[in-house]
DNA sequence: GGTTAAGTTCAATCTTTTTTGAACCATTTG
DNA sequence: CAAATGGTTCAAAAAAGATTGAACTTAACC
């Protein structure tokens, strides 16, 4: 067999350099609230030069094939990494979005959103509870209306101001509110380059 | 013993209406990462038209007194709700915070600031060794560089955009970014009122 | 001062989330 | 087509986080 498709080195472990962007990216996974393992995989593809195949990912890390596989995919459906097809290779390549707008606005529009929506039902429930019970309710009803009413404010500017939010975020970049993507919906999940 | 001091009605379970409120805090809290048990708290105070004694948080919500004793803390400490003591009941009382903005600004000036001040270190921390190594590293420690300054021209960005966002925070409101709270320092823990 | 009530602390327990690893599926290669 | 490679899935193990409850502290009351 001609050594022909040039693996690459495949260095065993990580250069100082390295640990250090993926130390910054687990501290900051972990303080958004996603798991260890993401930062890692972020950390070192955002810190790599070139793509980053999926078999190096698990060699580099030391983490298992199931991390590295749920990770790249948390990564790639949030839109943080994108994959890229070498041509004469058969693995999959990964390389991390480094424009950090794109990466925000994805994350505002599908893990926000939803949220925000969910509340506006959930908030809609309530408001029909206390109309259920506003006689037995007496003069509290009014009380409970308008606690109910300011909660479906709130919701609402917030709701406005995505749009907004999306304008701005060259500046917001570089961390993400809370858990995202809870739900799904397929996407493309595809994005090439030779 | 004469039943002088009127304990309040004390309803041992709750209304469908603060059930609902309860819900509405619990999906939030727990979508932003905090405690389950932190947004019933809220829940029932936000509900009340009164403040609500501890002993009540707990009777009601069905918790331990150790969860109730953490939970308000800790809203306490973000600002979510305020102590209020009463003349004549030994017991302390909670009020929800309800000027949202107030919420919001407080959360973004103790829990946001810490964590971009943190990241600033910790790139700083990375820029060294890179330095450190740069002369091994040959061509890439200007790969290496320029991704680093990436890192921190956006925590800057994010770090000097957080006036800007205390002005817009009523706006922002009802939701916060990320785990609050993990450092700590001294303020007055207290704020009163008959 | 002694008793009681209010509230906090913290180790043990319960719950939830992450990670692993082995079995599996799908393509490619010879 | 068989063997090998690349990668996914998912049940079980491990780790992290939340909750409880009992012991404890502090302050009020008589």
């Amino acid at each position: 067999m001609p050594e022909s498709v040039s693996k690459p080195p495949l260095a065993e472990s990580l250069h100082p350099v390295e640990t250090g962007f993926v130390r910054f990216f687990v501290h900051l996974a972990t303080t958004v609230g996603l798991p260890r393992s993401v930062g890692e995989i972020f950390g070192l593809l955002f810190a790599s030069m070139a793509p980053v195949s999926f078999d190096e990912v698990v060699a580099r890390l030391g983490i298992s094939k199931g991390s590295a596989s749920q990770g790249l995919r948390l990564l790639t459906q949030i839109g943080a990494v994108s994959q890229v097809y070498v041509r004469g290779d058969r693995r999959t390549f990964y390389l991390a979005e480094t424009r950090m707008r794109q990466l925000f606005s994805k994350a505002l529009q599908e893990s926000l959103r939803p949220h925000l929506e969910g509340n506006s039902r959930h908030i809609g429930l309530l408001e029909e509870t206390i109309e259920e019970n506003a006689a037995a309710l007496g003069p509290a009803a009014g009380h409970y209306r308008s606690r109910a009413h300011s909660l479906r404010v709130w919701n609402e500017k917030a709701l406005a101001l995505l749009p907004l939010l999306d304008m701005l975020s060259p500046l917001l970049a570089p961390f993400l509110p809370f858990n995202l993507v809870k739900s799904d919906s397929a996407s493309e999940p595809d994005s090439k380059t030779s």
